[in-house]
DNA sequence: ATCTGGCACTCGGTAGACTTGAGTGCCAGG
DNA sequence: CCTGGCACTCAAGTCTACCGAGTGCCAGAT
């Protein structure tokens, strides 16, 4: 073994030096092939792809030295090499082209965001149908949070002798309730003027900041205050947990054919937490694309995550993100991704409902 | 082939009449057996097992009769007999023993509804939950539908000079919210007024009687009147969709191996309304099982479907569903379904909000 | 100093032959 | 009418041979 200009001395040291051209072009071309195929890419396949004008023997040395630095590996002996996780990270840094969504696609967003109305949530819900439908992978929309909101309006409603249900309104539109238990006898007048109180008190402010009301004067709300006080807290628990909508779980069948990879990757997007932290994560590091380990989350390690950020300059209005195979196609994602991303972004800072 | 007394003379005449005790017990034991290996069962092992008296050679004869009358199949010559769905049905009908959850099931299931709190869909949510843990199969709870709800409030709340939001209150204790856009300098005042108004014309009647708002006297009023009118027109038909919770998807994946099954149940899953109208239909037809293609619906072929409904005396709640493969365990999905159901229809006409 | 064609070698996958064993259908005798 | 016995069937497993895609290495050409 000759060391050479390029070769790295040590498996793991130069790490993130640009790759010779010529091996970088032979990367390139497995993971192309690799992604159509689904199969182990061999020598004398990348010497025939385009661009490559060197012999078979000779991509087979450079695919050699390639796996020694981590970017292919083989199956077997004498079976192809196909890219690792590594591989893909360096395709999608450098050698992938931007990605566009084909003319069809572009209409079909087009007419979504024309067409689609109704409430943030019937949106984003709807979007995530949007995303699968294009790409054919599962995905996952988390949408604003409603932290820097502020509240709106504070009602009390009498729904039986026994109960009534707090609703509140938030600046963003957002609409949360809890029921609270009356005390025996609580009129519909003393309700709505304990709610007409706790307005007073909340109206403008954010759900986070702290909060206490003032005795009324009045014993039987200043009773109603306190126990729309707790449901308050809970409410407000509640609402800093992110909603995620997933769409087009079924995908996920199409993309693994081992059960049990389906079934452990389905059983991660039903904790809605991590999905959220696994793409809040993502985004915070600066990437679009986690490839296999690189987010810690085990069983998803035969998965790529494709994110792109809700966000309209610089605010941050939640994320959208789709969940393939590692071997997903990652410019055609990401573009739909980013332009669902923007296009969602565009729509809640626009206007609550554009059309209809 | 002597014909005798309890042979059907045609494969499907005599449909419904009780099998002879010796061949139903045969068939009970192939039902069971089945259930629990998922293997073809052959003659000697039904011959084995308790309560059958006689030989295999015995046993073989009396299956070629279950065969022919429909009840079991071959996967191939020399191999065991599977259950049909035919076979299933008479299982679930006649044999069967009622099924009851063990002590630490039932425990369970207690102390669940112990502890859950929050509003109707979030129990309804977690009971998803509860239902796949308790039977490890996917299941599906369809809530109360509102259209016996009144309309206890109807507010109008202003978001920004340009919209504002419509929030209706029913007396079951379901928000719901639609977006309206508002002239330009529409004041907080003439909203509140026109949301009031429109509460005057609407409250006390049901979301699905017709209904109209007389002119107010006040132009400004009159326009928000129209397009909130608008916007409940909308509401109103989204709310009598009823909603579906689904829990446990991942189960599926362990219910089947075929991967191409778990994706097609899983695409049928995403479709909700056809979640709620198998559920009811089932439901409908009194009852309680469904068995491959019992219900109509070709990707659900391999399934079978437990349905129980939410009720209190007679009082549609809703309904809950588990979905398994057809060798599923009928007895204890059954009675998880059951149990289930019925504490939750406790719960929602019991109390919005028992502990907390 | 590199690339290339050639060559021996590896090894997964497929195909065929054979064996095994579970299970059947049928029948003659109790 | 049941039973034990027997011949038969067929899926699945094992073994072997073989093919072919693909590799690593090397000696010679450029």
């Amino acid at each position: 073994m000759t060391p050479n200009a390029d070769d790295a001395a040590a498996p793991d040291a130069g790490e993130d030096r640009a790759l010779n051209p010529r091996r970088a072009a032979i990367l390139e071309a497995v993971v192309t092939e690799y992604i159509d195929t689904a199969e182990p890419v061999g020598s004398s396949h990348v010497a025939n792809a385009p661009g490559i004008q060197v012999s078979s023997a000779t991509v087979r040395s450079e695919m050699v030295a390639l796996e020694r630095e981590g970017y292919l590996t083989q199956p077997h002996t004498s079976a192809g090499r196909i890219p690792t996780d590594k591989g893909y990270r360096f395709f999608v840094d450098h050698l992938a082209s931007p990605g566009v969504l084909g003319p069809g696609q572009r209409r079909r967003v087009t007419q979504f965001f024309d067409q689609v109305h109704g409430e943030m949530e019937t949106v984003l819900e709807r979007a995530t149908g949007l995303l699968s439908e294009l790409t054919s992978y599962a995905s996952v929309v988390v949408g604003p949070s409603h932290e820097s909101s502020t509240i709106r309006s504070v009602q009390l409603v009498g729904l039986s002798s026994a109960h009534a249900l707090l609703v509140v309104v938030l600046s963003d539109g957002a609409v949360e309730k809890r029921t609270i238990e009356l005390v025996e006898g609580t009129d519909e007048d003393t309700l709505a003027r304990a709610g007409a109180f706790i307005g007073t008190q909340l109206v403008g402010r954010t759900l986070s900041e702290p909060w206490s009301v003032p005795p009324s004067g009045s014993p039987a709300i200043d009773a109603l205050v306190r126990s729309a006080g707790a449901a308050f807290d809970d409410l407000e628990g509640a609402m800093d947990a992110d909603k995620v909508f997933v769409g087009g779980p079924a995908r996920l069948a199409e993309s693994f054919d081992a059960v049990e990879t389906v079934r452990s990757v389905l059983a991660i997007l039903e904790q809605q937490l991590v999905v959220v932290t696994l793409l809040r994560d993502v985004l915070d590091r600066g990437l679009s694309v986690a490839i296999g380990m690189e987010h810690g989350y085990e069983p998803l390690s035969s998965c790529a995550v494709v994110v792109a950020p809700v966000s309209i300059d610089g605010q941050d209005l939640g994320a959208v993100g789709l969940l393939g195979p590692t071997r997903m196609d990652y410019p055609h994602a990401m573009a739909a991704a980013h332009v669902v991303g923007e296009r969602l972004g565009q729509r809640i800072v626009g206007g609550h409902d554009g059309g209809h």
